[in-house]
DNA sequence: CGGCATCCCGAGGGATACTG
DNA sequence: CAGTATCCCTCGGGATGCCG
């Protein structure tokens, strides 16, 4: 066999042109890991913060509820190393780190909202569905 | 006080007029778990799979390269609470079972597909930012 | 075929302490 | 202030086996 069709491996695909093959339905496609990073728990919303500005370390742990100092920490390094996120440091006495989108994390981010506001904006839809499945679920238990 | 600016219980804030207050950046908030249920690891792959149409268990396990029975059976559940997937049961032998997306569900989709072709189009930008930044570590250590 | 139950391992991730 | 480093433990999630 010439070629593989699939990549178990990890490299990323290319066509008989040497052109990049994306496709994150693919195990081990770059596209899927650049994708889980940015979906991930704490992705999300650190590039949705970042898209109302910059912020420093502490601010944005502090916008983040609920995210630890490690978990920030490394959200951050996985999307700077992906270029979508920036981080310029001062090095005075304290330090002082500012963390901003690049312009394809601004891209990223652009898209990351229109998700949540949908989210938000349907949130009863959601509640109401949520309550209707628990309700027939338990009618399904005590009928058995 | 009245009412509590956080709700560190779990319970959906409301305001004044009794509207549902949704926030994503709020640990806690319904919203915020709806978000991962969504762009969890599975569930972007499952909503973007299924808005290309309905499929049978199995088939969708197959498109979704790597995912286990398991998970994707939890994905898909979770989902289906939410009321962004519908399952259709047909009591055969042996048994039928097709998931497609509620209306609610192909609006999320669409949001993720724009995600997903953004991620996947840029990936050579992704993998340079990558490699450059990698480069930069290695230099790093190799000075100290 | 669809999918729950059980077991089990390793990574994910929290809490704390220390450094530049 | 902005992290790294360490410890430790939970639970995500894979493998297997069994039912409708």
């Amino acid at each position: 066999m010439t070629a593989p069709l699939t990549n178990p491996g990890g490299a990323d695909a290319r066509d008989a042109d040497d052109q990049l093959v994306a496709d994150v339905f693919a195990r081990g496609c770059g596209s899927r890991r650049t994708l889980e990073n940015i979906a991930g728990k704490w992705g999300i919303l650190a590039l949705s913060a970042l898209h109302e500005g910059a912020y420093r370390f502490n601010a944005l742990r502090r916008r983040v509820d609920g995210v630890s100092e490690k978990m920030l920490s490394q959200t951050l390094q996985a999307l700077e190393r992906d270029g979508l996120v920036r981080r310029d440091v001062q090095t005075t006495i304290p330090p002082h780190v500012e963390y901003s989108l690049t312009p394809l994390g601004a891209r990223v981010a652009e898209r990351l909202i229109g998700l949540i506001e949908l989210v938000e904006s349907e949130l009863g839809t959601v509640l109401a569905a949520q309550a209707e499945y628990d309700r027939e679920a338990a009618d399904r238990n005590r009928r058995k």
